[in-house]
DNA sequence: TGTACATGCAACCAGTAGGTTGCGGATCAG
DNA sequence: CTGATCCGCAACCTACTGGTTGCATGTACA
């Protein structure tokens, strides 16, 4: 892996901050369409515009853009969303642990 | 609950597309300085950057303010973190169980 | 071959986001 | 009281982002 974790879960987490983008990739979840045509139609936005948040997630590397003939078809690619959760993991086991601890101590300190 | 579950991930997914902010929400997590001054000399930027970062983890209640004092002590508050892996989740599962699903057909299809 | 559809690329535009500076108001220490 | 902090608010600036339009390319098909 040449790209340092960072990276990717800064991408990823940009990549999910656009609310057009999370319904695009819950769109793909269900197995809707997968074109930009296709997905434009149903959103109020230009083909070009739904590109361009394609390509964004394709940065973020939670899609993958295989062309077919004269369309292209995008597929969800779930991998980077554990990158997300792991970082979040962390975080609130830090949280957690950190709490245990205070916790542990306060008792200590008031053994009634 | 008052505010729909969407807007609040929509200001969860937000607030974590800041590296800085993860960077602050990492920090609190580890229990460490907790004021914007403190924060401010740990970081390449002024106290009212900060103080504005901190302004947009409290808005999508990642974090507490509490005044004491002279000085406001921000503290981590994880809930809103689940919202966040619950979307993920939900999004991965529909992604498995079509991906399931799929190879359940072509299964039948293929029963060699 | 000619027409229609699906893309990609580039230019352009308005709004927002991240940052800075400059105040004025509280609060603690001497 | 005075000075040193710590803070919040507001104005301002720049860069990026989300969107649009226009155009040129490539593929399907009659």
């Amino acid at each position: 892996m040449r790209a340092p974790a960072h990276r990717q879960v800064d991408s990823v987490f940009g990549a999910l901050a656009d609310p057009t983008r999370r319904r695009l990739v819950e769109t793909l979840a269900q197995g809707g369409t997968v074109t930009a045509s296709g997905l434009a139609e149903q959103l109020p936005m230009t083909r070009q515009a739904i590109a361009k948040h394609l390509s964004a997630l394709r940065g973020a590397e939670l899609v993958t853009a295989k062309r077919v003939g004269r369309e292209t078809r995008y597929e969800l690619r779930p991998q980077p969303l554990d990158e997300a959760v792991g970082w979040i993991q962390t975080v609130s086991a830090e949280w957690d642990g950190r709490l245990g601890a205070l916790r542990r101590s306060v008792e200590a300190r008031r053994p009634g």
